[in-house]
DNA sequence: ACGAGTGTTCGACAGCCGTCGAACAGAGGA
DNA sequence: TCCTCTGTTCGACGGCTGTCGAACACTCGT
């Protein structure tokens, strides 16, 4: 819970969950971001967070890192969470 | 959506807000938290702070100050959200 | 009027965390 | 092989914020 507020907290990880809920599963990687006003390795930073957190889950295709928002999953363990994230417009 | 998550995502204020959905609106002084570990100003701090996000509305009666959570503005504003602080256990 | 109890305000301090650049590692194409 | 692209790791820095004690303001019994 202390976590998963922590990691929700950030507006730039919630740009980063409303935009992978926005595509079908595994067809963002994590160079796809670029829009956002930090540097990569920043970047890199982030998606640990929310991994750790398990809102996210990754997996290697070649040099890029997909990404898969782990909706279900996280929404059995905080219900309505991820719901309110998505809805901030 | 920004201060909410920032403001809950404080433990001692989440304990806080726990406590007052316990007890019935305007029973609870700020006075009476001192089980919590912290100084009063500090205290005195996460009340503005719950304050200021609409979480907390406060009332004066005589030298004490009384509280009462906003269920419903916050649950209207942010639905799901107080419900998933109340569910920490 | 005095003292006790309640709560706020102020300045100061410390730790956390988001941020960056540089260096590194691996995959894949020319 | 070399270069590019992608992503991680590392050390460093800065700002935010939770924390405290002291001082102040106010209410209410005694």
């Amino acid at each position: 819970m202390q976590a998963a507020l922590d990691a929700l907290s950030d507006p730039i990880r919630r740009s980063i969950v409303r935009e992978l809920a926005e595509v079908p599963d595994w067809s963002l990687a994590c160079g796809t971001f670029k829009e956002l006003p930090v540097a990569k390795s920043t970047l890199s930073h982030h998606f640990t967070v929310l991994r750790n957190v398990g809102l996210l889950e990754q997996r290697d295709e070649g040099a890029r890192r997909l990404n898969r928002l782990r909706r279900e999953e996280f929404d059995t363990r905080f219900p309505g969470l991820l719901a309110l994230v998505l809805s901030e417009h």
